[in-house]
DNA sequence: CGAAAGATTAGCT
DNA sequence: GCTAATCTTTCGA
């Protein structure tokens, strides 16, 4: 294992601490090709069980959260609005539903597989800048090629994704704020527990 | 078994 | 800013 590759013992901590330390870090999706896409975190949210915004809210297990439950340092991936696959890392304690869902990344390396996964072509054109090629729980999920079959995955570097350490992010770079989409959460939906670089 | 809603996005007004 | 697209999961009867 590269000493480069985030470990257990990271996932292990709370999700609010992950979620803020996730940022600068490096997604890699590798096909079973042997190709490899990887892409720098710019934006996160935290999810707790304790919070109405959770898919495990209260503590309630089913067959999609399941994973949820399991200790930090494997993959959560769901698939939502009929179209869309969300990609999260687990983090906590086994039996407690904690997770980071990755907002927006910006790719590093595989741009030309990204580009094929998003589906750009002349009458849809990549956008100009590549922080726009991602910028989006759905966006990236789809141009780095993961789907419900990552649901589960450990994320050490035995598997298809795995995350890697990125260059140091200051305190004065991170923003915080409400995390976005869940309305339905009540009071919790103000909960400033996205994060994103400035 | 029926129904409703969803951690979104793209396209149009 | 508003809404269609699209379908799995979850919940109520």
């Amino acid at each position: 294992m590269q000493p480069s590759i985030l470990q257990q013992d990271f996932y292990a901590q709370p999700a609010l601490v992950v979620a803020r330390e996730l940022l600068g870090a490096v997604l890699v999706s590798r096909l079973d090709c042997g190709e490899v896409m990887r892409a720098r975190i710019v934006q996160t949210e935290a999810y707790h069980q304790h919070d109405r915004a959770c898919h495990a809210f209260g503590g309630r297990k089913t067959k999609r959260n399941a994973v949820l439950f399991e200790a930090g340092g494997v993959a959560y991936v769901y698939f939502v609005y009929g179209m869309h696959w969300m990609f999260n890392v687990v983090t906590g304690d086994c039996g407690t539903a904690e997770a980071v869902l990755i907002r927006a990344v910006v790719p590093v390396d595989g741009a030309t597989t990204i580009a094929r996964n998003r589906g750009f072509t002349s009458a849809n054109p990549a956008p100009a800048v590549p922080e726009r090629w991602l910028d989006g729980p759905a966006k990236l999920a789809q141009g780095l090629g993961l789907s419900g079959r990552h649901n589960g995955l450990v994320l050490d570097g035995s598997a298809a994704v795995w995350l890697q350490v990125g260059a140091p992010v200051a305190d004065d770079r991170v923003r915080t704020g409400p995390r976005i989409g869940v309305d339905y959460a009540g009071a919790d939906a103000l909960l400033p527990w996205r994060f994103w670089l400035a």
